[in-house]
DNA sequence: TATGAAGTGTAACTTTTGTTACTGCCAACT
DNA sequence: AGTTGGCAGTAACAAAAGTTACACTTCATA
């Protein structure tokens, strides 16, 4: 773990609290598609991404879903810090989107570390400016674009995270991260397909330019 | 100003704090309407809110904006907290909505003030997770409601806020806010207000019930 | 009092999005 | 080979939201 964190972080912490993360974090591997967290649970350790990407999905009263953001190498979970001190529940469900490496910190030496660490207070600070941030993209992209807008950027922040410009999802699974239906992503789709766009295939898209 | 820290903060900082406050921070009123910040600004000073409330928008290319949420007695800007940090630019625009007092504290102080007392440490975060909280919300009432539905809680959100069933906006101010047009506005207040919901008035719409 | 600007009400229409229904296709399995 | 279930394509329709246009009211002020 150890040389995860010298990989990573060294030019973040430094040495005396990688050690100490190295004392106290676990290392966890999620596969593609694991749950980390549901809504309502209570968040009991923090994570630090090692590499892979995890998604972060916002639901209404029907169970509908919404993609909010994705994590990435070297990010943390914003929910999680706040969570830890004010002992509430998690307001959003986060499932690895491939596989992924983390290490999950107990929540108890997060306020240690807050007190101690300027770069800790730091890396702290700059993931909630990171995540809101990204709260105000997705927000752009709901409240300002049309559906066809959204599901392009869609495609090319899936594009961008997984690293591929193939992209293993069906309709559906994009209808529900966009909070649409299944027929409306199709239709969207078939459109793009003939502007040159992608080419589509059973189970995946493939980015042509976009 | 000593008066108004201790009226609001006593149970949240401890004496010292409140003293370093009162040291350093400066009274400030801004009047209904007043923009205290636009998108683009630099930050150079934190707020805290004594009385009054600050709506926070946002807005697109085109100059459309919308309404991300309010801030009350009690609260500080989350995106101040990390621009000082960061040297960023602001994000959001944020504008009086009733004539508000509050106490702008110099940036250079938190950084200090984040390692030296936990209670400020804590107050930070609580403010982290209350706007993200609100986020959450805006992004909820975008995502899965239609406008009918955001239009009341919108109603609902200013009643609360400005302690008055009385809301003295128009058609048009309301819908820059929701980013939608004037005609749907008048439109669906019609149908509130004929459903005994609520009564129109030029400039002003009293609520009934909602 | 006349004038004009801003606010509101409403009709008619278009665009966008969502829904229902049906088709064919592919892949896994019996 | 036949069956089945999930996936994708598409038409036809419905609902929601946005647009244009115009009439009328209120209010400040020339």
């Amino acid at each position: 773990m150890l040389h995860y964190l010298k990989e990573n972080f060294t030019n973040i912490f430094e040495d005396e609290l990688i050690e100490e993360i190295n004392q106290v974090g676990t290392l966890k591997e999620v596969k593609e598609g694991e749950k980390l967290i549901e809504i309502g649970d209570y968040v009991r350790s923090m994570p630090l991404l090692i590499s892979g990407v995890i998604k972060i999905l916002r639901e209404d009263e029907d169970g509908d879903e919404l993609l909010l953001y994705f994590l990435e190498r070297g990010d943390t979970c914003a929910m999680t810090l706040t969570c830890c001190l004010g002992q509430t529940k998690s307001e959003i469900r986060a499932i690895a989107e491939i596989d992924t490496t983390l290490i999950m910190i107990p929540i108890q030496k997060m306020e240690e570390w807050t007190g101690k660490y300027k770069t800790w207070r730091n890396f702290v600070f700059q993931s909630y400016h990171a995540r809101l941030t990204e709260m105000f993209e997705t927000i752009d992209s709901i409240a300002f674009l049309k559906m066809d807008e959204r599901l392009v950027k869609y495609l090319q922040n899936k594009q961008k995270v997984t690293n591929d410009s193939l992209i293993n999802s069906t309709h559906q699974e994009i209808a529900y991260e966009l909070h649409t239906s299944r027929v409306v992503v199709s239709r969207l789709l078939k459109k793009l397909e003939s502007l040159g766009k992608i080419e589509l295939y059973r189970n995946s898209i493939k980015i042509i330019s976009l």
